[in-house]
DNA sequence: TATAAAGCCTATCCCATGCA
DNA sequence: TGCATGGGATAGGCTTTATA
């Protein structure tokens, strides 16, 4: 096993498929006004100055501020994904939902944050979640903390194919945390991309590891470490063997075992067992006889594997 | 095959309640 | 008294299923 620190027998309880089946977002094809690449929301407000956003800054609630963060974190995020991060302290989870939308509506209406007017569908029937994203408001107010982050983000009209992997990207995130606050695990990190991004190089050649996710658990005494890759089962199987190739060179190289002393086990997430079994057949086929550094599972399987630590039969 | 109905999901309105 | 929050009701819109 490679991702783990420390290794002892771990308990085995009985649990129950939670997770939502993400892969199944679709985006409408039907558009939508795109927003308007200046700082306008709506209502025609000007360009807000800096002490404006200053004064507005000092008027936000944690939790006002935690929902922008949470936006700006993933890119874009549904009204009930915002609630699951956010909203967690409330009596029932509709009583969550409202408090959710209320405060997103607020921080709409100041300007901070906008919505998509394209809406996905439901993850089984029913009208589509609100996409709420960053204003350029919002980035500058939330930069007012943050010196690091000194380069403006553009906005740019998502793609259906992105939307749906940011979102589901998003939802792995989301889950992962939930995960961690159900079974007193430590979500001790989380990087999104780009932060979880890995340069290395291979015969003087400057490559680039580029996984959705990274993430470490921490479990008592354990401590595991993760590249998510999430696949809606849009790229071929050469497209992902090509990308697991990626991940055996940056094992070889080294630095990732040199830094932190383990090498994580990347974990495919694929949207069914089809897909699954078709994969699982092409990585083991290309990487017979190599170390095993993947996993491929389904969505509903991520709550065994983690509890796991990486370990059973997922492996290929 | 096209259409209607049913079921499901999300957002929002409105009112009640609790608290400072 | 005003504000924040909870809860019921409802509208809108999507998918699935039944029917002509």
């Amino acid at each position: 096993m490679t991702n783990r620190m420390t290794s002892q027998d771990s308990k085995t309880e009985p649990r129950k498929p939670q997770l939502t089946d993400f892969s199944r977002y679709k985006v409408c094809d039907s558009y939508c006004n795109p927003p308007s690449a200046t700082d306008t929301p709506a209502g025609g407000r000007h360009r807000l100055s800096r002490r404006q956003l200053e004064e507005l800054d000092a008027c936000l609630k944690a939790q006002d501020k935690k929902a922008l963060l949470a936006i700006q974190r993933h890119r874009y995020l549904m009204t009930g994904q915002v609630q699951r991060l956010v909203f967690t302290e409330t009596a029932t989870s509709t009583a969550a939902l409202r408090a959710a939308s209320r405060c997103l509506k607020k921080l709409k209406e100041l300007g901070l944050i906008d919505t998509l007017s394209r809406r996905i569908g439901g993850v089984r029937a029913g009208s589509g979640s609100l996409i709420w994203y960053l204003s350029h408001a919002g980035e500058r107010l939330l930069r007012l903390h943050d010196q690091k982050e000194a380069a403006n983000r553009r906005f740019f009209e998502p793609s259906p194919y992105f939307l749906a992997h940011t979102l589901a990207v998003a939802e792995v995130s989301i889950q992962l945390t939930e995960l961690c606050r159900k079974y007193q695990m430590e979500l001790a990190e989380l990087q999104p991309e780009p932060e979880c991004w890995r340069s290395y190089s291979e015969r003087g050649i400057c490559l680039s590891l580029k996984p959705d996710l990274y993430a470490i658990t921490v479990s008592g005494e354990y401590e595991d470490r993760w590249f998510l890759e999430i696949d809606l089962d849009t790229e071929s199987p050469t497209k992902v063997i090509e990308k697991c190739r990626r991940y055996h060179q940056y094992y070889r190289s080294g630095l990732e075992q040199k830094e932190s002393g383990v090498f994580p086990l990347t974990v495919w997430i694929v949207p069914d067992t089809d897909r699954k079994q078709h994969l699982l057949e092409h990585i083991r086929a290309a990487f017979d006889k190599q170390p095993r550094l993947f996993a491929v599972i389904t969505a509903e399987e991520l709550e065994e594997l983690i509890r796991q630590g990486g370990e059973g039969d997922m492996l290929c």
